[in-house]
DNA sequence: ACCCTCCGTTTTACCGATCCAATCCGATCG
DNA sequence: CGATCGGATTGGATCGGTAAAACGGAGGGT
């Protein structure tokens, strides 16, 4: 009680901060009993606890990250690269994504960290670097391609991981893309429509056939598929090219009355076409968007919502379990349907 | 060169990473000299130095970024909360600020850590503890508002801080809005536009009110003014806001040649517009938008380009030069102007 | 030969917390 | 009444580096 373990004048001036000595000092205690009285509160008699818990508060306590981090060698980050800007269509998502990241990490005392890099190897250059240095305890995964190099590197470097978006031998969490589409296609269904088009992502990329496939799955199975094979059309994931694909799906003499769109941009597109047309959006003619992005409230266009606040949960939650021998974790997602006045059946 | 220092078992199985006494072991020095030939390699003699060298390349040694930045009490962090996201118009540029400042902080040895808030107030207390728990070594402000709560709470604090957007009592670096405003207004009237329209953000905020000044400015410079101010019109940033306000100037009698818009989204709804009444963009009429977002390159629009690579790197200079008794430091940077095919001048 | 400087290297201490083993204490027990 | 026991508390070592001071041998000056 009476002066600072290792002679330190006590309470440091300015710039120094409040150390765990400090607060066993002014307790009266070992800086040990100050430490079980952060971690594990049981093990402290109740009256020494308060009298603990009374000096943190008043000098304002609050344990050093690093210090904690490397004794218990958890450095309680995980790390994430974030994207140049791209016109690819889960850019929009991408702040998004970072932001579920962010919160769920903070639920459970994990910080995130970004880092940029120019390609595919030197972000798992990074990665690797990153956790070699103790920096960070994992890393995350975004945009993951079937033949992406990142897993096997990683994998190879024994560094957790886990991806957001299928991945082989690797701890992932997905969406569910095809069920997205394919509820969008039971709401239009129900609602009456039997002739139900759809806006698609060239071919080869995993989620835009993802996608394709939901709504070719949810057409048969409303016994709608027959004859519709014309109404599946595909294009660039660009405003224009969604206004180009709906015209000329509005122009054919077995037009469809409801369009299901792999994205908000190509739905966006598909209302412009609307009005060139003429067509009341929700009245004549339906349309709903994938991805819920702002815009889609604002142009009051239906959408299919990714559960990105869970998905960070998943992702942290299976990047901090006791990974090892057992299979890694993967979870699919539904995604949820936000109907607003562009697909609303009228009273 | 026989035995570990701590008589540990020498590179650890598995899980265990190579350190700094590894290395040491293998070079046949001590834990210090490995530490030097890493920071301070003058210091070492030069047979000695690629001794060292060798074991750190061989055992693939890198430091521990925790143990060294408790020691030498250097987070070697920044942090920026990520917003969630809102209509707000410059939500669109968060990301790319982000990636930027993640560039710029790992050019200077600085990692980014991302951390999610509800609200200013908390985002403060955020910051305050982060810093306090030696976490980083300051902050990155965001979307700053003339009256912000956030800079006098980090102030007090003495949380090191650097704001993007002008703040008072405080560093900051921001892009000038009515320089990017007034060059575009250049431009036209280089082009030989005389009567240049504005599309605004509705008056009360500082971004959108620096923008309208420099159109004035501008407009007032090349003395084009005089009659003009019906052609500043006002309102949300939206698309079809923006759709909205250009056919309002478009359909006068004394409708103008140009236009000059506050944002891309506004210049998008400008290009509707257009198309709407059956002008040509860049022919009958021009348009120039704001931020240089994705979408700008892909309508072919011209649009005033933000040097966030260059943001970045001044925050993270800012942040991290020997702050204290001096005045923050400010810097206010031109912003770029890219001519695209809404407003080229015809051969 | 002696002292002093200089340089390269090692030694010692330390950053701030946690882990482990040892100690202390009152309470129970034979 | 001394030995034992279990929970509360403490001291010391440790995590992996870095700062500062101590060290030792080569070279220079007188």
């Amino acid at each position: 009680m009476t002066d600072m373990p290792g002679n330190r004048p006590a309470p440091r001036q300015g710039s120094g901060s409040v150390t765990i000595a400090h607060v066993a000092a002014a307790a009266g205690v070992s800086k040990q009993t100050v430490s079980n009285v952060m971690n594990s509160p049981a093990k402290v008699r109740t009256e020494t606890r308060e009298r603990v818990q009374r000096a943190v508060a008043e000098l304002g306590f609050q344990p050093n990250r690093l210090a904690r981090a490397l004794r218990s060698s958890a450095a309680g980050m995980i790390a994430c690269r974030i994207e140049p800007v791209s016109s690819h269509s889960l850019a929009h998502l991408h702040d998004r994504f970072l932001h579920a990241l962010a919160e769920a990490g903070q639920a459970s005392g994990r910080h995130l960290m970004l880092f940029a890099a120019d390609d595919a190897e030197s972000e798992a250059a990074t990665c690797v670097q990153l956790v070699r240095t103790g920096s960070v305890e994992g890393v995350v995964l975004y945009n993951v391609v079937p033949d992406d190099p990142r897993p096997s590197i990683l994998t190879e470097a024994r560094v957790p991981f886990v991806c957001f978006g299928r991945a082989a031998d690797a701890g992932w969490v997905d969406v569910d893309n095809a069920r997205g589409v394919a509820s969008v296609v039971d709401h239009l269904a129900e609602s009456g429509h039997r002739s139900i088009g759809f806006l698609g992502f060239p071919e080869g990329h995993r989620v835009g056939d993802d996608r394709a496939e939901g709504w070719v799955t949810a057409m048969d199975r409303h016994g709608l598929l027959a004859g519709s094979h014309r109404l599946d059309v595909r294009g660039e994931d660009t405003w224009l090219s969604g206004a180009r694909m709906a015209r000329s799906l509005l122009g054919r003499p077995d037009a469809p009355t409801a369009l299901v769109a792999a994205s908000d941009t190509l739905a966006a597109g598909a209302l412009q076409a609307f009005r060139d047309l003429g067509l009341s959006p929700g009245q004549d003619v339906a349309v709903v968007g994938y991805d819920d992005t702002p815009s889609a409230e604002v142009l009051d266009l239906s959408s299919v919502r990714q559960p990105l606040p869970e998905v960070g949960r998943r992702i942290v939650e299976a990047l901090c379990s006791p990974d090892g021998t057992t299979t890694p974790v993967t979870s699919l997602l539904p995604p949820e349907l936000i109907v607003r006045g562009s697909s609303r059946p009228q009273a």
